[in-house]
DNA sequence: CAACAAAATGTTACGTGTAACATAGGTGTT
DNA sequence: AACACCTATGTTACACGTAACATTTTGTTG
């Protein structure tokens, strides 16, 4: 800000130029020893921190990918930013963080600031972008990757699992169980929950039962999932089984259930999902549908790095696929 | 990257030069008006994206702090973001997001690059750094704020509050309540644990009781929290409460009680960190510290944005206190 | 309409790390 | 001794938005 030491001032004091200080800094193997050593006093001496606003002004890469989440106290994205952050430090990129609060005109705004700052690439959690999203992504002809979910106008790269598929894998799981009554618990009514539901109707259809369902349009958290089974258990009778859009409602639901002294799973089958840890310390554990959070992170990385070095990637769309957690509130 | 449209591009385009495109991002109303309308036009149609690279070169604001959090999985961090950017958007001032967690060499890694990208000014949420962080940050000149303690070195400028102090206070509270064998449950043994372990132990000692304490270098959940709870059970004889370093610990204490028919408050008093939403969801709902995250991110941004608009700060400090959640968990 | 003010636009220079190419000095080989 | 080759360092040019100053155009008033 004041008058931060550039390579300049350090090549000045040394009586070199500021060409063989960038080579000590950008590769030192092409730099003599005495000199290096030299360089390396006069940087310590000046306390020298790397400027790299003229690198970006050239057309090379930035070494730095944007990543947009949309949520800064959700495990399940704190988990891909660790995988992503698995590739980035091996490849020495840097990541750029931002959230978008599950608003799409947040994520364009977080976006262009990315894209100002030249980043080489983006990984964004969300499907649903504004028009606006989608012509500056074109324009910018910088690899994206959308992750955790399945979109139908994909904008390059995917790397995620079919949310619809999971939820009627899960659903069909309980049925098997010779649950009946089953309600979907929905909040913040985004489009992964709303691909749950469609998996979960469409299970439940099939098994020639009724799907029924209470949602909020609220954010999740575990009180909401308490409000959300008293509402189901109000409104529908014989309720013998709720799927949960994720394990904040489920634990918030099996803690209703504690107070309300309804037993999990004998009375009512809880099925949550993400596979949280917070599932695996209740009593009964959470059984929950897993997403490979990290290793959607890991592999939306390596995809995005390799093409940024010119890859080819062998395919555009990756499904990752989904687990269960050992849990025993289903049976 | 390839060759996306600049100012100049637009300018040409419409036989004017790059200098009024500029001033038509910048102060459009110093742009006659038809002109104005024809720049509009050209850069939709080019789908012109702002390149901050030359304006970081030269010695002007950048217009954008760099924040470091510990953990993107943490409410407090999340409410605390909040905080800033309410006032980063009114200020329009962009932030760039690292986290670090909870490890100072990472930190250190992050406020580099935050560094090379030209910040205005930083916030972080640790107070301990590495040597090189503390000169990295004297040589960059530019205003630091570090939030949520009191740290006992500040580099700059902060906007906390008394950690020990608080945990004397929720202490003293539970004495209040008759309750005589406290015990201290305590995670992933940071700076801001031992300070709550400091105004517990003294709050002990002033009433004429002994602190006991079980503690973990483990990272917070509910599972240690059940696990530290039976291990003080163990120990100690007649517990009558526990105060716990946060709400994780708190409710998965909370949660062993149900499990074992230890009542709560009757049996055992139980005192949580934080005031995070879960801990509403138990039975009895948790009474627990309340940190003014959001509050704290509001305050750090407004100081750090006016101290880099040129003013001076009226105090270099601010301790913005704690509450109490409305819970029965204490009697 | 002259004369000056105000508005709109143009001109110039700047900041700083690095790619690409150039050069100087040294080493080794035949 | 002549040549190829390598190593270490230097030279030059470039990226592009914007502050500061300069100039042109338009508007206004006595």
């Amino acid at each position: 800000m004041t008058n931060r030491a550039s390579l300049q001032d350090i090549a000045d004091q040394l009586g070199i130029t500021k060409m063989t200080v960038s080579r000590y800094f950008r590769s030192p193997e092409k730099v003599a020893p005495a000199t290096r050593e030299k360089i390396a006093q006069a940087v310590k001496h000046s306390g020298y921190i790397h400027n790299r606003a003229p690198a970006l002004m050239s057309r090379a890469l930035s070494r730095t990918i944007g990543v947009v989440i949309p949520s800064l106290s959700n495990q399940v994205f704190s988990a891909l930013v660790d995988g992503i952050e698995t590739i980035t430090n091996a490849e020495s990129f840097d990541i750029l963080l931002a959230h978008s609060g599950y608003d799409p005109k947040v994520e364009e705004r977080k976006i262009e600031m990315l894209l100002s700052y030249q980043v080489d690439g983006l990984i964004l959690c969300e499907t649903e972008h504004t028009d606006r999203t989608r012509t500056m992504l074109k324009q910018a002809g910088i690899p994206v990757v959308e992750c955790m979910e399945l979109p139908e106008a994909p904008i390059d790269m995917v790397v995620g699992l079919d949310h619809k598929a999971a939820a009627f894998n899960a659903v069909t799981r309980m049925i098997a169980r010779n649950k009946q009554h089953i309600v979907y618990l929905a909040a913040r009514l985004d489009r992964r929950t709303m691909l749950r539901q469609q998996g979960y109707e469409q299970a439940m259809w099939e098994a020639g039962l009724t799907p029924q369902t209470v949602a909020t349009p609220f954010q999740s958290s575990f009180s909401q999932g308490m409000k959300l089974l008293q509402q189901a258990l109000d409104t529908f009778d014989r309720v013998d089984g709720i799927f949960c859009t994720n394990d904040d409602l489920a634990v918030g639901a099996m803690q209703y259930c504690k107070n309300e002294g309804i037993r999990v799973p004998d009375d009512l089958a809880v099925m949550g999902y993400n596979g949280l840890d917070i599932g695996l310390t209740m009593q009964p554990k959470l059984t929950s549908v897993v997403t490979p959070r990290q290793a959607i992170g890991i592999k939306s990385a390596r995809l995005l790095i390799d093409v940024i070095n010119g890859k080819v990637p062998s395919d555009k769309l990756f499904d990752l696929g989904f687990s269960y957690t050992e849990g025993e509130s289903l049976s």
